[in-house]
DNA sequence: GTCTATAATACGATAGAC
DNA sequence: GTCTATCGTATTATAGAC
């Protein structure tokens, strides 16, 4: 493992930064070494692979913590419990820019390799694992928890697509409360 | 409105398909023009806004065909067919790349201008009201009805991001029509 | 580790001939 | 409408001094 230096840090601090703000297409080398306070010169002696090796460290850091959420409600005694847990846990994770997140990674995606693909797919399969896990402390049937599970991870992350990323929240009105209730209940019949 | 050539549409068709696979900030004008194969001054005879000219007459053409998903399956007869149909309808345009465009205007969600973005939200709304439209059919509460809509939009929307446009399908056993059925049942009953 | 200086190329955009 | 030619700037990246 290569020692990290502070400037290393600041470095991909600034880079996740602006690449999350405008892209990474959109996002030179030169803005990135301005923002920290360094040259040009000075960054390429830190990422010897240039640019390219700028967007791995960003993607290593910017993976979402998708399964924090998941154990934050593991004490929930009912489905319904668990569900409205669930979708708080989200919320308050959407406030640390989760969503901002993924929506960065799904626009970079054509841009990421096979490694980081199969990283952000780990990711995704430890978090379905998961929430499925907590699913079947309720529910006996192994094949309906995991319909359970997959529905709420689909409408949870549609929800944050359509609501929060393209900000329909903005123009519409929308009671997530009510709807969370009407989920868990729903599910929890 | 503009006399439209055969020329300008071409060229539309191009940056379309460029910025789709590339993004906007990645793919440059002299691409466009060289894939069309007229020069770059040419393409600015056409477009005398310069890029973002282009960005806007992509978005335009690449605003998806959500409505017509809905309209396919007004003759269900019970809300259970009505979800299945609607799935099926979704799953049609899957492959006319209905993900992909929705995926494109997520990731350049940031470059849009309010007038771009007002255009998607009136898109998303006509559709979110056409659908609770159908619902109501077979739901005689308003807010339920409301409810279902929502529900429904999030899962598929949910399910497009994430199984199809992060090809998650490639990598994990998911029974598509085991997992709408079991949804059509949930939601109906 | 960080700097100055610079290479080599690509970018968006335009002028003017035809 | 399309071309050639070009402008001014920004880009990624490196060499070599300190």
């Amino acid at each position: 493992m290569v020692e990290r230096t502070n400037r290393r840090d600041a470095i991909i601090e600034v880079a996740s930064r602006l690449f999350l703000e405008r892209g990474y297409a959109a996002t030179s080398v030169r803005q990135i070494a301005e923002e920290v306070g360094v040259t040009e010169a000075a960054l390429y002696y830190h990422f010897k692979a240039g640019k390219r090796e700028l967007l791995e460290a960003v993607v290593q850091c910017n993976m979402p913590d998708l399964i924090g959420a998941v154990e934050a409600c593991q004490r929930a005694e009912t489905l319904h419990d668990f569900i409205v847990g669930f979708a708080r846990g989200l919320a308050a994770r959407a406030r640390e820019h989760m969503n901002d997140k993924m929506r960065w990674l799904i626009a970079e995606f054509p841009n990421l390799n096979e490694e980081e693909r199969a990283l952000l797919r780990a990711k995704y399969l430890a978090f379905r694992d998961a929430l499925r896990g907590q699913v079947r402390r309720f529910v006996s049937d192994e094949r309906e928890a995991q319909f359970i599970a997959s529905a709420l991870l689909f409408v949870m992350f549609g929800y944050g697509q359509l609501m929060i990323t393209l900000d329909m929240q903005s123009v519409i009105d929308f009671d997530t409360d009510d709807f969370v209730e009407r989920l868990a209940q729903r599910f929890a019949c």
